[in-house]
DNA sequence: GGCACGTTTTGTCCTGGACAAAAATTGACA
DNA sequence: TGTCAATTTTTGTCCAGGACAAAACGTGCC
């Protein structure tokens, strides 16, 4: 195989090509001796192809939690096995064998990178299902095999991407297609800054739109002022917003708070999102919605709350 | 009315609002006294959002070939100006006088965090010019306008949040009404990591699907490595990149050269934004096309070389 | 299982010196 | 006067090594 004969590398490229910062680069190098780049005539870093290599898988493993120390002076072979393991092993298959097919498919054009295929493919399902049980049964768990699909390296970031892309694409024509509800409550959807999964935010707004609501979306990651400012304006009943696992849970608890606080009380928040599931001390003020299926549900409470006649 | 008290910036926010490293901001300091953020309890940097306003400032107008030392010894007001003042005459005049009410409609629209206005004021003029004279004679000029206004400080985040959001969505819409193609060249669009702005991937697709070409999306910010291995396997002719002017122009050079470098010589590299129309050095088997405009010319010499019969 | 508490690991920030690449200036010469 | 090479100034990145807070981990308790 003609492996293309790269330049090594400088540091600020190493830092583009595997997201670790030149700061971890150093002080890796300082505490673990590894990476050990060669220097130029100026004493400059120049790091060759195959230190960026183990460094990029280095990078992939510490997203799913595995520790830096440890990774570094495990040996090229093995954290390949580790990055490329497990490939071919359905061990937890699909349940329900016409659900199964459905996933797996999904993962199936995922692997070729294969566009057309995807499109047509979630477009069908979404026919099929209706976007209520699209949201609610196909997307939220495809969600989650994609997510354990790319931990496990079976599928690139840029696959990813792809199937997030398809996704939002046909949630957007499912709610597109709906004509605008004038419901109550009114809803104001966004996240907050560090969360940046607008995935979660679109299935929401799916939800209720098929309930007769008609949602404001500020997209992701809106300042806490930001959203209390537009809420006044805009003078919606309900601020929805979504959570995943990205944010800490204290960060996320503590900027729900500080919300909470600068919103004027008749305002109500909604927390979506798999992780309230474990939540223990609740916020007054603020309902928890860990599933999507429970929102039909919150929806009714809140009119029959707020409009009793 | 009431100030938005937003917290000073940690020198990471810095970076990742301005673009400015934070290798930079600290030099600046110590030889031009600006910015002079204050300390927390542990002698970490904490920037004052005005500083922060005039950092932006700053780093837009250094795109433009002006120079460090002058821009940080300029006052406030006049950097103001001149941000405002001397940008491109050609972007803010509008080509037919009502097309400029729908700039200013756009503005006000925004103003009032009116979605269902916005959204409704923005289909109609989907409508009424077209998808191709849509994106080309009113979304490319109306981003320079948001981006400005929101480096003035006129616009907030969230309000910007809004506009891309539904800017986004009538080019989807916009793009998904037309029937896929099946000309050459194949294209398979992305931006590179550090580049997050998906408005112009959306507006490349869509001047590419009124040539009849049907793109592959990887959405933003994929790695070089992930962008070769992808182009590979769907054997696409052309890779495209979008640049907005929040990379530094060192660094996006320096990626586009990284990938050109692992790409095989037969897949052409397109890049656009902005930006390249003060290029100084091109790179070999990129072309770097600057307007949208200039698409439409680039495809046909496509063509023409490598289907001469 | 959840929570409060020390301990270890890990990444980011700090200072201040150095220097290369780019830009501006100077000077020689046609 | 215009061109080009050489020199100076400007500007951003790199380096070393110290410090420390936040995250992850482990442990004991309710």
């Amino acid at each position: 195989m003609p492996t293309p004969q790269l330049p090594d590398a400088s540091i600020s490229a190493v830092e583009r090509e595997t997201g670790l910062s030149k700061d971890t680069l150093r002080i890796w190098e300082r505490r673990y001796g590894f990476p050990l780049p060669l220097r130029d005539a100026h004493g400059e870093r120049l790091y060759p192809q195959d230190q960026v290599h183990k460094l990029r898988l280095i990078s992939r493993l510490l997203g799913r939690g595995l520790r830096a120390g440890q990774l570094v002076a495990t040996p090229l072979e093995a954290l390949i096995a580790r990055a490329s393991g497990d490939e071919d092993k359905p061990a937890h298959a699909a349940a329900r064998p016409e659900d199964g097919e459905l996933f797996d498919t999904t993962l199936r054009l995922l692997a070729t990178y294969d566009e057309t295929g995807l499109r047509s493919h979630l477009s069908l399902a979404l026919q099929r299902l209706g976007l209520q049980r699209f949201v609610i049964d196909f997307a939220a768990r495809m969600n989650l095999r994609v997510g354990e699909a790319w931990s496990l390296g079976q599928l690139s970031i840029s696959q990813e991407h792809l199937y997030t892309e398809q996704m939002q694409h046909q949630l957007r024509q499912g709610i597109g297609a709906i004509y605008p509800g004038v419901r109550h409550p009114s809803v104001m959807l966004t996240t907050l800054p560090g969360e940046e999964h607008q995935l979660g935010l679109l299935m929401a707004q799916a939800c209720l739109a098929v309930e007769g609501i008609r949602c404001v979306s500020l997209g992701v990651q809106t300042p806490a002022w930001d959203i209390s400012e537009a809420a006044r304006q805009q003078g919606v009943e309900v601020v929805g917003l979504s959570f995943s696992e990205a944010l800490r849970q204290k960060a996320a608890l503590e900027m729900l708070k500080d919300l909470r606080a600068q919103l004027p009380q008749h305002i109500e928040i909604w927390a979506g999102g798999a992780r309230w599931a474990r939540l223990r001390r609740r916020i007054p003020g603020v309902r928890f919605i860990a599933r999507l299926e429970e929102l039909p549900r919150v929806i009714s409470d809140y009119r029959a709350e707020h409009d009793p006649a």
